[in-house]
DNA sequence: CCGGGATGTTAACCACGGTTCACGTCGGGG
DNA sequence: CCCCGACGTGAACCGTGGTTAACATCCCGG
């Protein structure tokens, strides 16, 4: 879909900016070192200025976590509300959706993936509840649709359900990638699937 | 089986060392927080002494997190061998016991498991390539059983079968924990068994 | 041509935190 | 009794790294 990795971030995907190209450079060292581990200096040199230039785009390093993580969980929860509408009304339909949104969403921004549920501590109270507030909210529609699927499970066991169905989807960044993509839309979809529908 | 969590860490779980209460508390922190977020000062605190005090039984911060993970991937490595070896020759109950042990070491070691996937990367080059050396093993495991189980599928993609299922059961420290234990290892080596028998 | 805003650079500042040091306490064996 | 090793403490040391300040450059609109 997207020609570049993580490319989620991109407010505007066409011609970036020399700020959306620091975004991007972060969210790739994030994931691969944990962003306490990175330092300024790290990230401009990724996009080939020096750290303090940083500083012309960003408040700071916390702020650029902060507006990583804030857009990633925007976009999730914007994304699966429109796939469940456009699914219809077949609760069956509304997971394929659900799941295909969310295998599509893994395998382009695996960086992204990591960062979100690693460096949700490093924010600030107040950005990490704006967060956690999108989160949930992507949560609970799985949790819709699963209660729908298996209106005798109780809610939380339909939150246990969705948590580990976003483990197994999110686990792409730990398998190398010796597959093709292909393979691997086939082969968490077919995994998730079975999983849900236990 | 054991009463208190993350207790996979105990060489003797009976009468905890000092050693060893350092090193239970300071996994629940950096399962909290990361181990860069937090100081010496905070781990000798959980335990009722000052900071400094830790150098009397650790080298450094980083040797306690050396430490830590070789023995959780050493742990799980050895458990995963014993369980199969004592499951027999039917591929089904191999994995079988291998879902119903990883099911339990993720719910009697949540901080474990946290620690483990996201402060890797904190270790020396020579402590991880050891960590990731026993990892592999304990990968490979599961990957014999899916082949068994799959003759036609690819190792590759057993091995990304294998990942997801980690995911899958590794889920627990997101899940919240409103659910029984009974129930969560249910849910869990239900949905398990289903995505791998898929 | 010129002034100003956007963007960078280097050097300096400063707080935080891991580590070391010098010293205190306490319990047990010679 | 006393000495020694185990275990802790408060103070100091010092590297790392985020942040700011002061100074260039470049480009564009008037």
């Amino acid at each position: 879909m997207t020609a570049e990795p993580d490319s989620a971030l991109h407010a505007d995907a066409a011609r970036p900016s020399r700020r959306e190209q620091i975004l991007q450079a972060a969210a790739r060292l994030f994931a691969e070192r944990g962003s306490r581990s990175v330092g300024v200096d790290d990230i401009g040199a990724a996009v080939g200025v020096t750290g303090p230039a940083i500083y012309r785009h960003f408040a700071g390093k916390d702020a650029m976590l902060a507006e990583m993580l804030l857009r990633i969980s925007e976009r999730l929860q914007a994304g699966a509300e429109q796939v469940v509408a456009a699914a219809g009304d077949d609760p069956r339909d509304q997971l394929a959706a659900l799941v295909a949104f969310q295998v599509d969403f893994a395998l382009d921004n695996p960086a992204l993936i990591t960062v979100q549920d690693r460096d949700l501590g490093a924010l600030s109270a107040d950005d990490a509840r704006q967060v956690r507030r999108l989160q949930r909210r992507y949560v609970e529609q799985w949790v819709a649709v699963l209660t729908a699927l298996d209106p005798d499970a109780s809610t939380p066991a339909c939150r246990a359900r969705a948590h580990a169905l976003f483990g197994l989807i999110n686990s792409t960044p730990h398998s190398g990638g010796r597959l093709s993509r292909a393979a691997m839309v086939a082969l968490l979809t077919t995994m998730a699937t079975a999983a849900a529908t236990a």
